[in-house]
DNA sequence: TATGAATGAGTCTTCATTCAT
DNA sequence: TATGAATGAAGACTCATTCAT
């Protein structure tokens, strides 16, 4: 994820070594983190894990929490590519959003769950706010927020969902599909659904929920 | 709840400085606990709060953990009365299914934000698997999701809803309506929305993604 | 044991009613000791037993270290009274003698099994140089160990045993006897000996444990 | 026990280290547990002695329960080995039994003065059954007992002893032995009387109690 | 005489981090 | 770069005793 060094040329063995251990224990600290929890997580465990001593651990990392961070940044940031990159300018109708939006959706969950602990460790200390992380969090679910509402705002916009409060609709998808993220791959349930119907579920309640199409309900009752 | 001592008769100041201050210390004790979070939080804090010794938090409770597990019980008892006592059965059309949907989540919404802090505690400690809890939450979300399961179902029999993974829709439910509540009652988001508006937008949405007028684009979009 | 109060005049009912309810103290107190131990023997469980107020047992005792002395006293006065009260003057001969011992011995171990408790408790605490009431117990062994040389020393002069380091053999015959009682009366071990048999054994090891008849084995083989 | 390390060759600085402050602090617990006992000896004072930190401590030893186990196993050990080690092969007279008893008696007096400290902590902790580690101790005792009355038995099939309860005799003896141990090494009383004058007198009580030469009293007074 | 609520001192243990080698 | 021994702060819980009523 970060390895993007382009240029090999000055010491690359030593890097090459370095970025090993580096990874080795970030490796072994997302294995941990997982399984423990943050609170619980020892640095013994993990560089245990990595059969270094205890003080190897302080030259790649400022300290626990610094690699915790480091960590939820790199799966915030995964998560953030996936979804980031569509292409607004294709949709322009309800067929090619729903498309879309199943697109999108199955590259998240096979994301996710390639990377089940990363997700588990997000799920199990970042959506409590007691972390030391919260602000991290919280602005990552303070930056979701403000993507998906402004990108209601294009569908609305462009005709293809109904007026509503953007960003409350925001934060009701990103509920929605967090606790059935969580219930799927974390704690297993859910999983006798496959992840296509996770998605096709989460991509209809969604698209239903953005139409008026229940607003004569109390009308049509009364007729 | 225990406030049902209407005759200060016979031996009322014993039990009621007994109650006292067994209230004072849970009043602290949900306090520091929403400030601090579960791990953190000490008991000499509480004890510091009322304005006693450390021994005699002891003498009212059996310790930290157990005080925490009375107060998550109060909270979930509190969530569960108040979603609880519908009547199904009147609920034969889906403009009474919405008015009644409505009217469950204002008083839901009215009760969390009487008790804000009792609700932050909740989604700081339990929407995290990691605290000593995690049991007692986990068997609340299940509960709680087998309820709407069971509801939605109800609603599906009667024709007011259409097939679907109802436990799945239990779970985009819960999660729609928790991170909004979060977000809302505790982080103070979403504060210009009114709690009327946010309910009506929740039960909306809950409604319509629970109809097939989705169904079509794909059709509607190639005719 | 105490109760020798021999003017019941002035206050009757009260006293009675009060030495009552510290003999309920004291009896609970025995139980709670033998079944805790001194250390964890707790107040509240004495009278809990009894079912007075913490604050009353203050009213009776200094403190439970104090009950305890009182208690240890109890026991040592019985035994001391038990085995002191024999009659030197009697025993002119090995026979008698070994009478005598057997007529102590057996009184001795028929009040250990009547006081079972308290024989506990004094081998579950006394034995042992840990506990604060060390400085009685100690006491307790040099009297008794004054005693029994004491014993040995008017034995030798009527030529009944020979001479010996009395004191050791005091110390000797003590610990004889001690751990026999603890394995029998507070172990439970030895059980399927009944009690005058191993009165019977200790007297004869203790008469044969006296003479010179081994001193001859040296010679004996070599001729 | 462990000084078998006869070459400093290759890496001593570091085992030695290791084992030295090992060493340090069992030997200052050694000496806290026999002044304070179990239940008043705090790890604050342990370390202190050693002069290191508290947390020092924990690598060594898994708690201050622990080292006292591995301290009382020691001196079990210790005893055991001291105790256990003869040749009954060569037991065929009782003039040679009694040369085997004086042998064994001296050794084991030579080391328990040798332990002082580590003797104290045994009669401190173990006579009493109060300590968590009784069980430990009821232990030794049972093994004790039993050691003492097979041998009792091979010695009375060999005509050396007479009949009697094995067991109970070899608690007696082991009673007899541990008072006279605790009053001689640890209270220091007694201590006019030389090791070996101990020894013989032990020896010859134990002999003279396992004849029946005592039998005839009552025959011998009438005749 | 009786109550019993309140006190508060006392201690083991964990573990992230440091630093001399 | 690597080691790993050492650090030391931090906190829950118990229970004998007191004292106001």
């Amino acid at each position: 994820m970060t390895d993007d060094s382009s240029d090999p040329s000055s010491q690359p063995s030593t890097n090459e070594t370095d970025d090993e251990r580096r990874d080795a224990l970030k490796e072994a600290a997302i294995e941990v983190f997982a399984a423990q929890g943050y609170r619980d997580a020892k640095v013994s465990s993990i560089v245990e894990e990595v059969g270094v001593a205890q003080g190897t651990f302080y030259l790649y990392y400022d300290g626990k929490q610094q690699l915790f961070e480091e960590i939820l940044h790199d799966f915030l940031s995964l998560v953030l590519e996936t979804i980031g990159n569509w292409e607004p300018g294709e949709l322009n109708t309800r067929a090619a959003l729903r498309r879309e939006l199943t697109r999108v959706g199955r590259r998240l969950t096979g994301v996710l769950r390639e990377h089940r602990e990363l997700t588990a460790i997000f799920f199990r200390e970042a959506l409590s706010s007691t972390s030391e992380v919260e602000p991290l969090v919280r602005e990552f679910h303070e930056a979701l927020a403000s993507m998906l509402a402004q990108f209601n705002q294009i569908l609305h916009d462009r005709g293809l969902i109904e007026s509503a409060n953007f960003r409350m609709l925001a934060h009701m998808t990103i509920g929605m599909v967090e606790r059935v993220v969580m219930e799927h791959v974390v704690h297993g349930d859910l999983e006798d659904v496959s992840p296509d119907e996770i998605v096709e579920h989460l991509v209809v309640h969604y698209l239903s929920g953005t139409t008026e199409s229940m607003q004569n309900d109390e009308a049509r009752e009364s007729s």
